[in-house]
Parts: structure tokens; sequence; C-alpha cells
DNA sequence: TTAGGTGCAAATGATTTGCAATAAT
DNA sequence: ATTATTGCAAATCATTTGCACCTAA
């Protein structure tokens, strides 16, 4: 069915197929994942229209790009600003919200159990230089 | 000369060449970055080498590796606990210290200018059941 | 109809690997 | 002497690109 969320962009079957497969995503995926996905659902779709797909929803504010140290992207929908905890060991991914570093790693600790040996955090925006 | 920063690994004239280079840098750095250094300055060392040290190096504490969205891995001595602001235009980077994510962007727009886009923040550890 | 989207095959960029030769302890 | 480290060349993994064809609007 049509849907309203693709803005300027064109609406075809494997956008709509990548969408509903991250809207049921509870973590951010690679493209592996969702290539294999697709797969699975007999969807053929070519690597590089993955690729391009996944760069439209990111540069529409569809999706989300992140990195967990891992040397490639994750993808997930847009749901606001909201963080991850992965586990070193098993790729756990859990979602955070709420904001407060010291004080999350503590919470984290007690009411998760999670043992959080280090964190990363980077802005990214636009310098006072750039902005003139 | 002899350090002893190096642990329980050996240290041979590109290992210190490499920490040197990082050490004089005030931001992470990418591999081609390193490699270019290197060549400037008459240092020949092989490309797998240079990713088997910066290996070892994060492996050993003596280095942090980072990702700034870009696809590759960038690299500094490890300075503790701080973050980075990077320009998406410019591609800036510059240190932040201290730690509190909303007051932080609104300081960071006051003080520094800096339009904050969005930023990025990861917790890694293990969790509990990884733990037992 | 026509600009935007896709497939295909090949290129690029970052990182890793196997194995033999070499150097640090 | 022993074992870690390095060089080399090739492999792998993630992502991108050019170009001709296709399709949603």
């Amino acid at each position: 069915m049509k849907s309203d969320i693709y803005l300027n962009l064109r609406q075809t079957k494997g956008r709509d197929k990548i969408l509903d497969i991250l809207q049921k995503e509870p973590v951010p995926v690679d493209v592996v994942h969702i290539i294999s996905h697709l797969e699975n659902e007999k969807v053929n779709l070519n690597q590089a229209t993955v690729y391009r797909i996944l760069e439209a929803f990111s540069k529409n504010g569809i999706i989300k790009r992140f990195e967990f140290l891992e040397g490639k992207f994750r993808y997930e929908v847009d749901k606001g600003d909201h963080h991850h905890f992965i586990c070193q060991i098993c790729n756990l991914v859990e979602d955070i919200s709420d904001c407060n570093i010291k004080e999350w790693e503590e919470e984290l600790e007690k009411e998760k159990g999670f043992l959080v040996k280090n964190h990363s955090l980077e802005f990214f925006g636009v310098c006072q230089k750039c902005q003139s």
C-alpha cells in the first residue's frame, strides 16, 4: 500500500521490503543481515541497490547509521535520540534511553548487571567556521 | 631508547615510530595518515605490519580505536575518557572532556559555536549472561 | 514522458591472512 | 636459541561506481 514515509523518494518494492525488515528489528543491523533476510523471503534485490536504498533512507532521515566498532555500518529506523549497549562477548545489543553518562554506567551495572568497560560518544555537526 | 610502555610487547623500530607519530597527534588519525607520515620520514613499514602494530597497541591498552561514521578506524594514544566533536563539513576534530550530554551540546553551541546535529554514544562491556 | 531507481559487473577502500624470512629477547 | 615480529602478495570484507535498462509518478 502507499506510504507517505518516503517524502520525495519514490516508493518501490525494494524500499518497502527493506523498510519493513528494519521496522521489525529491535536493534541496528548490518547489510549482510538485511540481504540474508531478503533472500529468506525470496526478494531479489541487488546488493548495490540495497546500499543505495540505505543511503537514500539515511539522507532522508528515515533511518540512522551506527557504528559499533566493528568496521562496518549498522542501520536502524530513526527512533529518535537513544543509544545502545553492546556486549563484547555475545554481541547482544540493547537500547538505552535517557542521557547522563556516568550515572548511566552505574545504573547499567546495577539495574541490568552489565559490566561497562567503555563507551564511545561522538558529536557531529558544523563548526563555527563552516557555518558562515 | 628503551621504553617500558610496551609491556609484554617487543620494542621495534616500527612500533617506536608509530607510537611517536600517534603521540604527536592531537586527534585520532586513520591508517592512511599514519602510513603517509611514515613515508615522509622515510620509514619503511609494510601496511600489514602497520595494521598489526595498531592491533597490538589496541589490545594492550596503549592506544584506542575510534569510529567517526566514516567507515574506517581512527587511532589515538589512550588519553583516558574523553570524546570528540567532528565537523561534518571540514572534518575538524576537537577534544571534548567532561560528561553530560544535553548540557554539553548546549555548551558546545554557546562556547564554541559548534552546531551540534547529532552525536553517537555506545557502551561496550560484558552483559550479565556473559559474566558467568 | 521522464527523472529517478535498479541490475550487473567491475572498482575501490579498509583490513586481514598465510607463510617464509628476520630480529628482539 | 626461541618466539615474536615483519614483509610480501594475495585474500577478504564492506561499500561504491558507471552505464544501460527499467519503472513509478
